[in-house]
RNA sequence: GGAGAGAUGGCCGAGUCGGCUGAAGGCGCUCGCCUGCUAAGCGAGUAGACGGGCUUAAACCUGUCUCGAGGGUUCGAAUCCCUCUCUCUCCGCCA
């Protein structure tokens, strides 16, 4: 959410930089309606003024014996008029936050300009992507051959896009997550929490799902709770509506979950293998810093992440989006994108953004710098740590061998009982 | 699922028959004083949000709102009524 006083001081130069992510116009019905709810304000609080003295004025009254009847007549008549105003208030109010509950975070300044992806721009390499001496196979051919992946038998459980892992797959998958999890505690800082995987509808406003991208996110039936698309909204929320010391931060996050998204509008894509599923395993990293050190800690988490993919010795690239493919709440956001082989392309595995206060706002997530300031809005970051079912997908495709087989990276053999390479049946 | 208790400021905790209670008292914290050091002691201060004034800004001054959330009664509600949420205790059930 962007601050209101902010639109107000400065209403060009908010307008500017929503122009950048291609929206125009956003704030106008915005300016007229602030000004009618400050009026309105104006005039309610000096009637309530009124009230307030004309109240104690008649209990002053009855304990002299004088007659206040008068007076509460008068008072009524006012108070009348307040509940009116009160209304009309509350109306504004609403339509006010509803509208800036739709608007996106503004770009920093860093961030390129532009309509969409190709506007992107690539910030460096790491690793080289293996030539094969054979043609190399997807990890969707590689799975079932393995027999550790079983889309057909997902399908009959669940429909499309889930996936069943079985033996060496299921353990793969979990040495990930484990793997994940004991480098960013372990070597990164960060501080492991196992969180619900369904959330309540504030959550999802405060990180910014909410309200415009329901369709794209599972509810659970009869209730205002949601299957987390991502455990970047519950260790987000997990300080909201708290004023922390600023002795605390930054804070340093991690979480294994799974995640669940309705792919809503993604019909046809990705349709093969574990690339675009509803339901997917994920280690998230999230921060809470202040403001002044948010951009060096983007920088960090962002190589934190790296870090893992490193590890594996799995080749990526890391991507600063543009401001036409940024997510809505983020101010800058760069993409760890992981070299498939079946995509002859570099394929996201990784998302870390600095939010700035755009989070914070929503979830009322506040720090004070010390015992004497006032509090203010804390910045938060996340970022994968990163996706797991692709980093699956990723080992299988640039570990196999000629035979079908598939090494198993040597930093997770302790996680496998050390099982170093898989062969087809 | 059944029965009961509760939700007040950073924390603990008081709020009588509704009326200077945004909130006693204590702890904590901040600043100052005092004291070889520390400890103790003394004094002052110490919620948030949204407006208005002043200001480059902050500080400051001022108004309104907030005692789990929402609604109601009343001239006036932390105090009375209704609904909801959450917490705790006991019983039952259950991984």
């Amino acid at each position: 959410m962007l601050d209101a006083k902010l639109i107000r001081a400065k209403p060009e130069m908010v307008e500017a930089a929503l122009e950048k992510r291609n929206i125009s116009g956003a704030l106008d019905r915005f300016i007229v309606l602030d000004e009618e709810r400050r009026a309105i304000l104006g005039k309610v609080e000096e009637l309530k003024g009124f009230r307030n003295n004309a109240s104690m004025e008649v209990g002053r009254m009855k304990k002299q014996g004088i007659e206040p009847e008068a007076l509460m007549e008068q008072v009524r008549q006012v108070g009348m008029e307040i509940k009116a105003l009160d209304d009309q208030l509350k109306a504004i109010e609403d339509n006010l936050e509803n509208i800036l509950l739709n608007i996106p975070n503004l770009p920093h300044e860093s961030v390129p300009v532009g309509l969409d992806e190709s506007a992107n721009v690539e910030v460096r390499r790491w690793g080289d992507p293996r030539s094969f001496d054979f043609e190399p196979k997807a990890h969707w051919d590689l799975g079932p051959e393995l027999d550790i992946l079983d889309f057909e038998r997902a399908a009959k459980l669940s429909g499309a896009r889930f996936t069943v892992y079985k033996g060496a797959g299921a353990r793969l998958e979990r040495a990930v997550i484990n793997f994940y999890l004991d480098v960013h505690t372990g070597q990164h800082g960060y501080r492991e929490i196992l969180p619900p995987f369904m959330v309540s509808a504030d959550c999802m406003t405060g990180t910014g799902q909410l309200p415009k991208f329901a369709e794209d996110m599972f509810k659970v039936e009869g209730r205002e709770m949601y299957l987390v698309p991502t455990a970047e909204v519950p260790l987000t929320n997990l300080y909201r509506e708290e004023i922390l010391d600023g002795a605390q931060l930054p804070i340093y996050l991690t979480a294994y979950t799974p995640c669940f998204r309705a792919e809503a509008g993604s019909h046809g894509r990705d349709t093969r293998g574990v690339i675009r599923q509803h339901q997917f395993n994920k280690v998230e990293l999230v921060k809470i810093t202040d403001p002044d050190h948010s951009y060096d800690e983007l920088e960090k988490l962002t190589a934190d992440a790296e870090r893992v993919l490193q590890l594996l010795g799995l080749p990526y690239r890391v991507v600063l989006l543009s401001t036409g493919d940024m997510g809505f709440s983020s101010a800058k956001t760069y993409d760890l994108e992981v070299w498939m082989p079946s995509y002859q392309a570099y394929k996201e595995i990784s998302s870390c953004s600095n939010c700035e206060d755009f989070q914070a706002r929503r979830a009322n997530i506040r720090f004070r710098p010390d015992a004497k300031s006032r509090p203010q809005y804390a910045h938060t970051l996340n970022g994968s740590g990163v996706a797991v079912g692709r980093t699956v997908a990723a080992i299988l495709e640039n570990y196999q061998e000629a035979d079908g087989s598939v090494v198993i990276p040597e930093v997770l053999r302790p996680y496998m009982g050390g099982l170093e390479v898989m062969i087809p049946v």
